[in-house]
DNA sequence: ATACCATGAACAG
DNA sequence: TGTTCCTGGTATC
């Protein structure tokens, strides 16, 4: 599920949920237990998304930090007094004021720690511009793509390079401008990197806004008013059969050891 | 019941 | 470049 616009969605919706409050912390699964201890009780101040990662950011002055991976999944409990857990919960925060009652819980994430502001600042500095945050520098992204000799599908995977970009992204970002995810990135015009990145800022704003990943145009669908778009017919390339727009067979080339999706018609090498 | 694959990324060498 | 870690849905038997 998570590319960046998962996250942001995330940060959001249990920031809402948490921020402010006292949280009780623990691990049940035992593999945060002791960075839990030190948080347990202390205030969320707030919750930070920077690409794929969210950062905790506590009152003790500590931060939290989580990246799911391809596995990694929240669940929100509207009770503070949620079923016993099921599975392995690396996290589980939970109120203990007087509002609302939320208990989220966490299973298999990549990362989960707590350490000082400066860890945090340490992952940041590797992530390339992040099309989600209003801090975001384009042209650091477009003019590392634009001297790479690299593929510009494994580019747009490297989160050094810019960070939210996923799968799906990568794919329907290349099918949209009609690039081959294989051409090497020096070989792309400066026009197109600077609409890349366009796009790429209007589709993960649809992805947290939809909280699911949608990038073709409603209006290219035969679809009746009001029907919710099918996750197959969500996409133009990616997991697809056929192009949606000239029903040529969809290839699939490995880039960046990740299967990418694109239309032989559309993206000539 | 079992295998495999997936929207990710760190690490070894 | 290949291996490893984590979970869950789907395919296959």
């Amino acid at each position: 599920m998570p590319e960046g616009h998962t996250i942001h969605r995330i940060a959001r919706d249990h920031g809402r949920l948490l921020a402010g409050r006292p949280v009780a912390v623990d691990s049940p699964q035992g593999r945060f237990a002791a960075d839990a201890e030190r948080i347990d009780g202390a205030v969320l101040d707030e919750i930070e998304a920077y690409g794929k990662h969210l950062f905790y950011w506590w009152s003790t002055g500590e931060v939290g930090h989580v990246h799911l991976g391809l596995f990694g999944k929240y669940r929100v409990h509207r009770t503070d007094e949620p079923p016993l857990p099921k599975g392995a919960v690396r996290m589980r925060l939970r109120t203990t004021d007087d509002g609302d009652p939320v208990t989220i819980e966490l299973r298999g994430p990549t990362a989960c720690t707590l350490g000082p502001p400066d860890e945090r600042d340490a992952i940041v500095a590797r992530l390339g511009p992040d099309p989600l945050r209003a801090d975001a520098d384009p042209d650091a992204a477009i003019d590392r793509i634009a001297r790479s000799r690299a593929a510009i599908g494994g580019l747009l995977l490297d989160q050094s390079v810019i960070a939210g970009v996923g799968n799906v992204y990568r794919a329907e970002l290349l099918f949209l401008h009609g690039i081959h995810p294989e051409r090497p990135g020096r070989d792309c015009r400066p026009d197109d990197l600077r609409s890349i990145w366009e796009t790429a800022v209007t589709m993960l704003r649809a992805g947290v806004k939809a909280n699911r990943i949608v990038t073709v145009d409603r209006n290219e669908l035969d679809l009746p008013k009001g029907k919710r778009i099918p996750r197959r017919e969500a996409t133009y390339v990616y997991q697809r059969d056929r192009c949606l727009r000239c029903g040529t067979p969809i290839r699939t080339v490995e880039v960046a050891n990740r299967t990418c999706y694109y239309c032989p018609e559309h993206q000539a090498r």
